[in-house]
RNA sequence: GCGCCCGUAGCUCAGCCGGAUAGAGCGUCUGCCUCCGGAGCAGAAGGUCAGAGGUUCGAAUCCUCUCGGGCGUACCA
């Protein structure tokens, strides 16, 4: 990063030598996609052609001629075909760039870009209403890891989960705990009626159940629970309360610690009943009032959202005096924004892909900054089991709980499935194979280098080769040793990028990359056996290999394990 | 109808703030351990980047349209 500075500087030296340059104009750096062009390229010679109305490739000669370059830090510099200027990083600069990584061990990639800005990552956020599924794991595993990313740049970060306990979900949730408990309880045994799940089979309820309760088994062990305590003394409840209150907290329970299984721990659990309770939602509604964007029609009170650039007018209070879920979610932004924090992330799924931009045009209407507001939207997941899609629904019962997958194929493997593909696209997680062809699974191939640097470094350990950051790496000329050197020396960028397009993949797809680059090395260039200042090189440049692979998984919240258990040998 | 996302190798996907020869994994085929962990390495085959226009010195990438898929579009939560 440092090094991308200072070519701009020094490009910017040179045009300014020049005339013709529009104003302002700033060169941009980027790594060529093929190797062989360099470490660093810039097109700008290109870009100027319009402008200064020559040729690309003559601007290019002409500002590589008054390039000054320190050949302490670049090796070479060319200029190409259509009018590129390649510059290649020397020797020199790779190596202290390598010292510089083991000296920072687990530090190295952090950074200070978000120094002293505050983060607010709303995610997860499901209702106790039911166990997390599958499709909650997306959301959480993209949060968290997000998270990671804006820690490790530098933010302070809140992680924090939004939830509502109240309105009728939540009453049908004790309904439908209470039918269970009933059933359970009632000595000369209950009248029952049948209900069908999302899969068409058929459950037997009692007749008091709503129709529209939820099915899952978990209600019935929430329900026996209640058994057990109290035997029948809530046959008589006035209302459903003791039965609600039972089934959100084992709910949040139960999610707690689905979230834990995946390294996962919320800083913040924000009741949306509390912007009731403080009387920010009316302020919300008086405040929207004074703007006049607000009316009453039929009862209801209307956002005119026709006039704000949406296709028409949004309720926020029902005529039956219960506002929609509009209000409390514009509220409860406008709380994240009053609570200081300088990037508010909501990530959501593709489903509540309508209700942010109304939370937007509140906010600006509110003299708000709204920019502040970050909105990811990733899409769903298909569970393929067998090669068979798997249909999920809460309510109906039929869903693979992320509890379920986790134990089927681990929490390291789901943290992987679930950030492998870009967030706007649809996830298709293929049970089978992240299970059973685990061997084939690519998050095996990044733990399995780490756990194979490890087992090297204990070797040379205990035949007296050890090492530190100031080896002289100037050993280390083979193609596959300097490739490692510039792949693991390119980590602090990349996790940069990854942090600030808010895009985990990119993290597995470069460290990928590095575990292939140190598995070429590995065959390539032996350690153990050579002369004493080689491996000695080698073993820190493996040392390096590992820290940014540590790192790297410690950002997707993956772990980095000393060894692997062993594969019955091959045929 | 309207809004957002997607269409790239047999399959699953990178690449998308325009750049140099479109990449990877899986699958298929061929080689490779006397040796630091073979969950590996080396190599091969496999592409009208959905289609058509446009902008540009240059388009998988930007714009328009068409086709195909997903998700929304409630006084549901």
């Amino acid at each position: 990063m440092a090094m991308k500075e200072y070519l701009k500087e020094a490009i910017q030296q040179a045009l300014s030598q020049m005339d013709g340059v529009p104003e302002g104009f700033e060169p941009e750096l980027e790594a060529p996609r093929i190797a062989q062009h360099g470490d660093l390229a810039t097109n700008c010679a290109m870009q100027l052609a319009r402008h200064l109305r020559r040729a690309p490739l003559q601007i290019a000669e002409a500002i590589a001629a008054c390039l000054v370059l320190d050949a302490d830090r670049i090796a070479r510099c060319e200029v190409v075909r259509p009018g590129f200027i390649n510059f290649r990083f020397s020797k020199r600069h790779l190596y202290q760039s390598l010292a510089a990584c083991l000296a920072a061990g687990l530090q190295f990639g952090r950074s200070r870009k978000g120094q002293g800005q505050r983060a607010l990552v709303e995610f997860v956020s499901a209702n106790p209403t039911g166990p997390l599924t599958v499709g909650h794991g997306r959301n959480a595993v993209l949060g968290d890891t997000i998270a990671n990313l804006l820690e490790w740049i530098g933010y302070d970060v809140t992680r924090e989960y939004y939830f509502n306990d109240a309105g009728r979900q939540m009453r049908v949730l004790g309904a439908s705990v209470r039918g269970r408990y009933e059933q359970l309880t009632h000595a000369a045994g209950v009248a029952t009626k049948m209900l069908r799940t999302g899969t068409d089979a058929e459950v037997v309820v009692p007749a008091s159940f709503p129709d529209d309760g939820y099915l899952g088994n978990y209600i019935i062990t929430i329900a026996k629970a209640l058994a057990e305590k109290h035997g029948d003394a809530l046959l008589t409840a006035e209302d459903e309360a003791p039965f609600t209150s039972a089934a959100k907290a084992a709910i949040f329970e139960t999610i707690k610690g689905t979230l834990q299984r995946l390294g996962i721990v919320m800083d913040v659990f924000f009741n949306e009943q509390s912007l009731y309770d403080s009387g920010a939602v009316a302020a919300v509604l008086e405040a929207l009032r004074d703007t006049g964007y607000i009316y009453q029609r039929e009862g209801a009170t209307w956002f005119k959202t026709s006039a704000l650039g949406k296709d028409g007018d949004t309720v926020l209070v029902k005529s039956s005096g219960e506002p929609t879920y509009r209000l409390p979610d514009i509220a409860y932004h406008c709380d994240k924004i009053g609570r200081g924090f300088d990037r508010c992330i909501d990530v959501f799924g593709a489903d509540h892909i309508a209700t942010y931009p109304d939370i937007l045009r509140a906010l600006r209407l509110l003299k708000l900054d709204a920019d502040r507001v970050e909105v990811i939207i990733y899409q769903f997941v298909t569970l393929l089991r067998g090669g068979k899609e798997v249909k999920m629904s809460t309510r109906k019962a039929n869903f693979v709980t992320l509890d379920a997958l986790i134990t089927e194929v681990g929490a390291d493997v789901a943290r992987y499935f679930f950030l492998m593909r870009s967030a706007k696209r649809h996830l298709e997680f293929d049970l089978d194979l992240a299970k059973e062809a685990s061997d084939k699974n690519p998050v095996f191939y990044l733990q399995y280098a780490h756990a194979r640097i490890c087992s090297i470094a204990d070797k040379a350990a205990s035949i007296g080769i050890e090492t530190d950051a100031s080896e002289d790496f100037s050993l280390l000329v083979h193609d596959a040793e300097v490739a490692l050197i510039r792949q693991v020396v390119r980590f602090p960028s990349a996790l940069s990028a990854a942090a600030l397009a808010r895009e985990p993949h990119r993290m597995i797809g470069y460290l990928r990359e590095v575990a292939e680059q140190f598995s070429q090395f590995y065959h390539h260039c032996r350690i153990l056996g050579e002369p004493r200042q080689i491996a000695r090189a080698r073993l820190a440049l493996a040392l390096a290999a590992r820290v940014v692979l540590a790192n790297g998984l410690a950002v997707l919240g993956i772990t980095a394990p000393t060894s692997m258990e062993r594969r019955e040998e091959r045929p």
